[in-house]
RNA sequence: GGGCCGGUAACUCAGUCGGUAGAGUAUCGGCCUUUUAAGCCGAGAGUCGCAGGUUCGAGUCCUGCCCGGCCCA
């Protein structure tokens, strides 16, 4: 695809013209030794003197940030993966067609490397004196203006590469994603937990109440669903004997997008036989708090202007408690429909009045009045079963279930519980669901019946937990929407990019 | 889905009351041996998101649509 633009045109002419004087445009012989950030580092405390006597080569490679040419001399700004150096190209340091070729034929953006020793300029920057350079790949396409860089936020998602040469602190934010997720992944494999991997397409999406993506297998002749959440196949390898294992992988979700929401989102689940709900909300005291420790160096983080501790022991609150304390719904309102009608209605709150379950009334309630309010890390515990079909209700009151829900600067982050591990309860509770199909389009539509064989085949006690790891780089980066921690961020097509 | 804001050169943005489309960066040509948002002189560069409408005349006013952002559901 040829552009129009100008400058465009000129690169693509001139990346002719060097292929017409006999370069090789797009070589790959060129092994930098050197990174612009170590170097830079190491020399910054030498007087210009002692560096002048340094004769030791540097060998760097990187993208052409800025040029400024001077007469006889051309300083330009060189980007590796880990930061600028400046280079001083020189007339009488180079061969005359060398020193023309770059003036001519180097443009920003162009990536190069170069060969030289070290010299500090007279502000005290260290530069590299280049002796030889070469072209690696001539760039067709011109940078954004080089004092605001790329702003648009559109563009920046659409053009992630572009946003990542620009920006410094999109790179960095996205080492952090990878460094946090890390740290996580090696919290659970010190634990004597496994990594697994289960399908990605189910012939049935269980697991969560959410809308599918939908595909189909040719060969099968059949729909298959991309997941909503392992759930259902990491029981089953605890049923299969795996004591600990955890997913750290992707969901996908029909929903809308939005600053919270995009359609594939990273999840961990990890599930652990003989443990309870309780022992779960320890566990996640523990990771967060070391995850703290080991990014911030300390237990508090700032979110979006508000401090979070994440010092342990957290708040707990039970749900209905929630509802009256939090959520300032009178006691005698909270069990009575007719009056929780009428108070939702004062509140400007639409509750779906076709579904019979008062629990997704209290569900919508929750949302609406208590999480805003759930800044500091939260555990919110006991759920009422009838939205709670996978957990193990609880032993004291058989109509609340030995969940929690965990949430930090008004997100919901996790979602845990001591298993359901009865298969006649469980059965009965796909049933109770599956009649509500009409009215609530994220029921899955049918029962999974190998899920439940699996359960009667025996699954020891244990608990497990979902962690919202999107949601988690939010808060350790400090982004306010989910798109700024996802590398390539869904966005409606565009048919002119 | 609703409300508000935005979409103008490759990028960042101006554009007044409706009267021939602007700046800086980038690009091209020239000058310059310590610059760093280098500087100076000169040049080229536009489907003003798209489609209609009003008007002698629309980037500007009106309607619809597309894309994005923020807020709400």
């Amino acid at each position: 695809m040829l552009e129009e633009s100008q400058v465009i045109k000129v690169r693509f002419e001139k990346l002719a013209k060097l292929e017409s004087m006999g370069i090789k445009t797009y070589p790959n012989d060129f092994r930098p030794k050197d990174k612009a950030k170590y170097i830079k580092e190491k020399y910054q405390e030498l007087s210009p003197e002692e560096i002048e006597k340094k004769t030791q080569e540097f060998v760097v490679a990187g993208r052409i940030m800025a040029k400024r040419e001077m007469g006889k001399l051309i300083f330009a700004h060189l980007q590796d993966d880990t930061d600028k150096i400046q280079i001083l190209v020189a007339k009488n340091e180079l061969a005359q067609e060398d020193f023309d070729f770059f003036k001519k034929f180097i443009d920003i953006g162009d990536i190069i490397g170069v060969k030289g020793r070290l010299i500090k300029t007279k502000t005290g920057e260290i530069t590299i004196l280049v002796k030889s350079f070469k072209l690696l790949t001539k760039a067709l396409r011109p940078l954004p203006e080089k004092y605001h860089g790329l702003k648009d936020t559109e563009l920046r998602y659409r053009m992630r590469y572009v946003d990542l040469i620009m920006n410094p602190k999109v790179r960095e934010l996205f080492r952090l994603r990878t460094q946090i997720i890390q740290y996580i992944r090696d919290y659970f494999i010190s634990q004597g937990f496994l990594e697994v991997e289960t399908p990605m397409m189910h012939p049935i999406a269980g697991g969560a109440a959410a809308k599918p993506f939908i595909t189909y297998h040719n060969a099968l002749d059949m729909n298959l669903y991309l997941r909503i959440a392992p759930e259902l196949y990491l029981k089953r390898l605890i049923v299969g004997g795996f004591n600990k294992v955890f997913e750290l992988n992707r969901n996908f979700r029909n929903e809308g997008v939005s600053s919270r929401h995009n359609p594939e989102f990273t999840m961990l689940e990890f599930y652990e036989a003989y443990a309870t709900y309780e022992d779960l909300m320890k566990r996640t005291e523990e990771l967060f708090y070391g995850l703290a420790l080991e990014i911030t160096g300390s237990s508090k983080i700032t979110y979006q202007g508000q401090e979070i501790d994440f010092t342990p022991p957290w708040k707990r609150v039970e749900f209905l408690d929630s509802l009256i304390e939090l959520g300032g719904i009178p006691k005698e309102v909270l069990f009575e429909k007719e009056k929780l009608i009428k108070f939702a209605k004062e509140k400007r709150i639409e509750l779906n009045l076709k579904d019979p379950r008062i629990g997704k009334w209290w569900t919508k309630l929750f949302e609406e009045l208590v999480e805003p309010k759930l800044i500091q890390p939260t555990f919110v515990v006991k759920f009422p079963v009838e939205v709670s079909p996978l957990a193990r209700r609880s032993d004291e009151d058989p109509d609340f279930a030995e969940r929690f829900e965990l949430y930090i600067a008004g997100k919901e982050v996790a979602n845990a519980f001591s298993e359901l591990n009865d298969p006649r309860d469980q059965r009965q509770r796909f049933e109770e669901q599956i009649k509500l199909r009409e009215i609530d389009e994220e029921i899955p539509p049918e029962i999974d019946e190998d899920f439940i064989r699996a359960l009667e085949y025996g699954m020891p006690p244990c608990a497990g937990e979902g962690i919202g790891i999107d949601r988690v780089i939010m808060l350790f980066t400090d982004s306010p929407s989910i798109r700024e921690v996802i590398l390539f961020p869904h966005l409606r097509r565009k048919e002119d990019l």
